[in-house]
DNA sequence: GGTTGTTTGTATCGTATGGTCTATATGTGC
DNA sequence: GCACATATAGACCATACGATACAAACAACC
């Protein structure tokens, strides 16, 4: 075959992650894909087959490498109650890291549903269930393990994480401070206590 | 002065609110608006000024008829305990009754941010200040009449409650079902019990 | 070196947007 | 009934959008 593709697809589809994460499906134009990926426009079509493929490729990609990656990290501390703890810190500081105030593309992508394909609604789905299954879980062998009180509902409680999770990312974007954010992390870590 | 203003402003403004209120601003047209409030284009122009300016006055009307009335209905409860518990039944029957699932406009906002101007974002900050400083004066209400544990910190639970109400709204948007977002309101019932 | 198939740059299309403008209709005061 | 000021209806404009088309440039293979 001739002439192999000579732009590298997966740095490509890293740079449209991060237009669509920081911008939004609709907001995020063509014009400013094909600026920021570099790609000329005939093959970033030719490529990704269009927007809303691509959307849903960056999508996959963030689910892929950071919720998964930040989720296997901490399951693998093998210390529920720490790995809680952890999860609320990261929240924080990546937030207050982000100065480009992009939140977390799953979160926003909720948020900015109806817009949004099944296919969409359903990887971000996907991805709220495991953040949920992920407290579920640490909180259950933090039980087992009896490091965690055995009154607590873990099923409600993961729940309850899960929202506190996605308004410190939520909240960040807007006029909280951090010291507001890390207020509502520390009552995050009391739930669980 | 010859023929008087022949529509209702205050009802075309109610239904550009609704309009506002489950597009947000950008994917709301003015032909969206145009139709709904069935005012004429030029009218409008001439009565709000734009979209934008009309945006603002939609967003104070919300927070004005929607926000306001609702906490002061339930400070004037006179019950801290009971007000703070019906909020969150409010959040979840309002969220199930919801079919056009179009949330909380001031939540909405919030995370639409970084396109809007100064001034909406000082309504959105105003609005969950006020949020906030309710929850936080009724726990510290409660906390006088001893019907409240004195041990927790009100103004780090208003935040957390706060945070917990908002993400009752967003995720009701999105995949969670009615169950699951009332045990995220009942675990919000007991941080202050 | 010619052939082949992909990339690249750009021109273009159809549609939709927010906003303006003009001509007409309409109600009020004299 | 006439003049005036406003509301109305709809045309219109400039721009931006996603998407497609097409010719030229190009590298690998025989």
């Amino acid at each position: 075959m001739p002439w192999e593709k000579s732009f590298d697809e997966e740095l490509a589809l890293e740079k449209a992650m991060q237009v669509f994460w920081s911008k939004g499906f609709d907001s995020a134009s063509m014009a400013d894909l094909i600026n920021e990926t570099g790609v000329n426009r005939g093959s970033l079509y030719n490529a990704f087959g269009g927007k809303q493929p691509l959307f849903v490729r960056a999508l996959l990609k963030y689910d892929r490498d950071m919720r998964m990656a930040n989720l296997a990290q901490l399951e693998a501390l093998d210390d529920p109650g720490r790995a809680i703890g952890e999860f609320f810190d990261i929240m924080v500081s990546e937030t207050v890291a982000d100065i480009g105030r992009k939140g977390c593309f799953l979160f926003n992508t909720v948020v900015e549903s109806g817009s949004h394909d099944a296919q969409v609604n359903e990887i971000v789905a996907n991805g709220l269930r495991e953040i949920e299954g992920f407290f579920r879980r640490s909180i259950e062998v933090g039980q087992a393990r009896d490091e965690i009180r055995q009154d607590i509902d873990a099923a409600s409680k993961a729940k309850a994480l899960l929202a506190l999770a996605l308004a410190i990312r939520v909240l960040g974007r807007g006029p909280y401070t951090e010291t507001a954010l890390r207020a509502i992390a520390t009552e995050a870590k009391q739930l669980v206590t």
